[in-house]
DNA sequence: AATAAATCTGCCAACGAAGGCACAGAGACA
DNA sequence: TGTCTCTGTGCCTTCGTTGGCAGATTTATT
């Protein structure tokens, strides 16, 4: 079932099946009917092997995150491969489980593999691994990883946007004392996340004093821990913002099994908006990275580079936006009445509220 | 960089270079290490796609899924892909999106692929696709799709076992009467699940007037609508068992809205033990898949029908268990006193409680 | 009718590595 | 010294496609 039968069975040539099979050059529709038909009847499949073999390109992309089992990236995933799909690429998924060493296993398959182009998701890469991938021709996009000097596309996550929103959205319901629980110091996306919120407090409270901040894990015991500290302090925050879900789902346990109820005590925002926030006791106010649309624009960002090698290094902004939930209300005044909300502070969010499916 | 130039630079013969690689003859010490050096020098990295031509195998694993969105997957997926790599192998993912024209496209470049397994779990599949898979010689292993008929590896889960303790718990609680959510009857999973409920029961509460069964779709809302059902009851159930965690989430948050208290008023357990089990308001008694285990599996059963092709058709059971958390309680008796537990109630489950992580 | 310009198709050399076949050289043994 | 058996390597075909080059046929142009 070669495509030298194929070709035997229509009585044409090979390069004539191959040319039909790609659509590369023009082929006569009477015999390429009869090519078709041909394919038809031998239950012909192009070998990939082959083909990329004598084209120098795989018709794949490879995926490198960290760990798909963290709630973060199933979305992503599914919309990326879902992308890739429709133009014929096949995903290969990397966890690099936040290891180095795999991680530059990792590239090497990739580039063993001459996968056409790779989406990169991960802390565990440094610059001699990205250095290779460039030497090896490797079409490379990263996700929120900041630009690494490489002419590289660079998908660009826009926190401000929908930090501020939440902080407006806060202040609004007459919230001034916000306190926030970071990530890691040492990543990146916490430093961006950190820094849009800082901002954000200096333009809309500029007399309030300066918000605490705790340094979590961005993991749901980080959250849990950092809530501890907060419930130690002498005077409590009206409301807090995690930079993840995972760490605003932590604080919210541990307040809630510390008495406090949310968000009449305090207010919850958290970042992200994974599928549990959705699903969390309240429902959580958060701010959605919409990993839908990042991954849909990480497969065109590839393929652009990949059709035109030329031109790389396209930078896009993706926004982030609050979606508003139940773990934000007024505060309460001193007096135990309820602050009067502002109108802002009512307006919907423009979040889509998908439930996570289920079946099989 | 091709394997001639390590070859020149090493001064030995292309077969030589390449049976070092792949340590197929014997290389004596010195050649050998004349050969790993000019790899090193020449960064020379091997052709995956040559390597498969010639061989006809690509060092390659399908993973075929619905869709890795749904809470339940990322775990197997994970595991699946750590084995994999563990091995040598990677992983192409496929969401089948429940979409059977999808399923087939897939199934196509799986074998266009000359991928060396796959490893399926969707129900998009229809006996022609599986019979082409065989035809063109491809390991496969079903992960709990019952045995087709055809001689390929299965991997079963034993739902029997996790369910009837679940069962044995409840009724240690004190609890008579109990509802069970189950999936779409189409789905040979949600058949499976209810049967080992009903013969649990059956078993261990003889006397009991025959559980009310309601059908829910493995979804959230399906949860919701059933425990609206049931709530519009003349008499409630003490407990309610979901065939799967989604719809026992949607029940809790329904039941909630409704007044009643999870676990004093009613308990609710689970089936999958999905991430969000864990972090649920209460979290989630529910019975664990462990889906990691089911990963390991079906990579190892895969190797063994690569490796010996001829000895198809391994099946494994793939036990499961209950994780006791807070969803379940003692039922009360009708004199608003509390049900004594027997000791059977308190044991502890073997569950291993993790929490989801978050990082990036 | 001759010629030029399109159309359409076939031939064949890559692509990079695997693996069967064969052979040189070293040591064993007579 | 001749023969036999290992050991360790090299040569060369093969895997199934792609794509450059050129050839054959048809159609337009003068």
């Amino acid at each position: 079932m070669r495509i030298k039968d194929v070709a035997r069975e229509a009585g044409v040539s090979i390069a004539t099946v191959s040319h039909v099979i790609n659509n590369t050059r023009f082929v006569s529709d009477e015999t390429r009917a009869r090519v078709m038909s041909a394919i038809e009847r031998c239950h012909y499949y192009p070998n990939a092997n082959a083909r990329s073999l004598a084209s120098g390109r795989s018709r794949t992309l490879g995926l490198l995150i960290s760990d798909i089992s963290n709630p973060f990236f199933p979305e992503l995933v599914k919309s990326i491969e879902t992308a890739a799909f429709e133009r014929g690429y096949d995903v290969v998924l990397s966890n690099t489980n936040y290891d180095a060493a795999r991680t530059s296993n990792y590239v090497r398959r990739i580039i063993e593999r001459k996968v056409a182009g790779v989406a990169l998701m991960t802390s565990e890469l440094d610059s001699s691994l990205i250095a290779e991938l460039a030497r090896r021709h490797v079409s490379v996009v990263f996700l929120d990883l900041g630009s690494t000097g490489v002419r590289m596309s660079n998908l660009c996550v826009d926190y401000a946007v929908g930090i501020d929103e939440a902080i407006r959205h806060l202040v609004a319901l007459g919230h001034k004392r916000i306190a926030f629980i970071g990530g890691p110091k040492r990543l990146r996306s916490a430093a961006k996340r950190f820094e849009a919120f800082r901002e954000s407090v200096v333009r809309h409270l500029p007399s309030a004093p300066p918000p605490t901040v705790y340094e979590g894990d961005f993991k749901l015991e980080g959250g849990q821990r950092a809530a501890c500290e907060i419930l130690a302090e002498e005077e409590l925050p009206t409301a807090v913002m995690a930079a993840n879900d995972m760490m605003a789902l932590g604080a919210l346990r541990e307040l809630h099994t510390a008495g406090l109820r949310v968000p009449e005590d305090i207010s919850i925002v958290g970042f992200d908006d994974i599928a549990f926030a959705a699903l969390a006791h309240p429902p959580l106010t958060t701010v959605c990275l919409p990993r839908a649309e990042l991954g849909r624009h990480a497969v065109e960002a590839l393929m652009a580079s990949i059709e035109h090698p030329e031109q790389q290094g396209i930078e896009i902004e993706i926004p982030t936006y609050l979606v508003v939930r139940e773990s934000t209300a007024s505060v309460r005044r001193t007096d135990g009445r309820e602050f009067k909300p502002t109108r802002d502070a009512k307006r919907e969010a423009h979040g889509d509220e998908q439930q996570p499916q289920q079946r099989r």
